[in-house]
DNA sequence: ATTGAATAGTTTCATTTGCAACTAAATGGA
DNA sequence: TCCATTTAGTTGCAAATGAAACTATTCAAT
């Protein structure tokens, strides 16, 4: 039987672009036009605010971005006064970015508003669901190759 | 209590978008590279592969492409020569689109490839799990409206 | 028929992105 | 110590993407 049959539909990449273009859209539309916050910006201030200050390398990896993007992301909220960059005395190279108030404080209205949204996705819901979903996805990812960079 | 807790690594749009690029940096790379096909130009062909002529907008709307997009892959196609287009009889502003031999031929080279690829990354779930992430990622998709032009 | 609004699809232009080359500092040997 | 290699981060340039304007055709209403 030479028929294989690949419907598009039922393509599992196709299903995950799909599914997470219609979220992104929706969520990231709302807080790149309330705040001007772009993914990759707001998902540095996401990391910063869950811990310390931290090098643009350690920043991309937990953020799951390029070192690119990590750069240019930086650049911008600092541009905006919602990070700032020391040198890092341990290594010439790099520096320590953290968030500024206006940062810690611009994060603090954001954060319920994204959790809001997310809650609003995931309504019909039941806390088995949403759990079997986050584990099916980390098991993707990991199949996949953390290489996403 | 005003502590929200928003780990990225648990907000869903990250966690689908990090699963997405994953899955996606795999596969899409690997018939990029032997095919010279970007994402959009394999939808429309397994679209078209999956069923007979249609026109820009129908396409467009069954491989979740915006029509600017459908519309540079389709320029793609035909220049490659792996689809044609023929006046539409029904309404002139349209065209009909259609795989060539070429295209079909093509398109049974990567068919199997990329299920054998998605079959490779979906190993070690069961049927069952496999059916749960599918009707999830359905549900969710429908959750965030089905907009994603 | 004729005109005004809507639709299919393309093109243009501005923005975004990604790669490769670059600077600067650190590391690891001879 | 000095040089070669690696690593952190940035920048410049080319390709990709998206929004808005545009052309051509159809539709709807008079």
């Amino acid at each position: 039987m030479s028929m294989m049959s690949l419907r598009l539909d039922a393509f599992l990449p196709y299903r995950l672009s799909v599914a997470s273009n219609a979220v992104s859209a929706r969520i990231s539309a709302s807080y790149r036009k309330r705040f001007g916050l772009k993914v990759p910006e707001w998902r540095l201030i996401a990391i910063l605010a869950e811990g310390n200050e931290m090098t643009s390398q350690a920043l991309g990896s937990a953020a799951r971005i390029d070192k690119i993007s990590v750069s240019r992301a930086a650049a911008a909220l600092i541009a905006r006064g919602l990070i700032v960059a020391r040198d890092n005395p341990g290594d010439g190279r790099s520096h320590l970015l953290a968030l500024t108030c206006r940062g810690r404080s611009l994060y603090t209205e954001i954060a319920p508003l994204a959790l809001a949204m997310e809650a609003e996705l995931l309504a019909n819901f039941s806390a088995e669901e949403r759990a079997q979903l986050d584990a099916l996805l980390k098991r993707i990812e990991t199949a996949a190759g953390i290489d996403s960079t």
